[in-house]
DNA sequence: TACATGACTCTTA
DNA sequence: ATAAGAGCCATGT
């Protein structure tokens, strides 16, 4: 634990700002903190948020194609499918349908 | 300090 | 259009 926010922390506080229904993309996040390029300490930071508090909604992350890269790395592997489709996100072949349109820019939204 | 890892993204063939 | 490789950054050992 360090004194100063860990981009975690960052990632974490923007993740649970998307708005219900809607999606984000790693690289759009990375960008968002700063860290641009950093795009796979977003799915880093994921993976960590597995168990932290407060609940992060990692299903709501996704790559910048809109597909469902990291359902495996859920506790199910449909967890993440069931809870964008529980929102009215429509998912296909692990992939959001519309993805552009259930986009939510974190850069230019907050 | 350097190497290895990773839920990504971009460029090129 | 699809496939493969390289690039990018932060973290841990």
């Amino acid at each position: 634990m360090q004194a100063k926010e860990s981009i975690y922390k960052v990632i974490y506080d923007i993740v649970r700002a998307i708005p219900k229904g809607r999606v984000s993309s790693y690289g759009a996040i990375a960008n968002a903190i700063g860290t641009k390029g950093a795009a796979r300490m977003v799915g880093y930071a994921m993976n960590l948020s597995h168990g932290i508090t407060p609940t992060v909604p990692a299903h709501r992350v996704v790559n910048r194609n809109g597909c469902l890269t990291g359902k495996h790395h859920f506790e199910t592997p449909t967890h993440m499918e069931t809870l964008l489709k529980k929102e009215g996100i429509k998912v296909v072949d692990d992939q959001i349908v519309d993805f552009e349109k259930f986009f939510w820019d974190p850069m230019i939204e907050l």
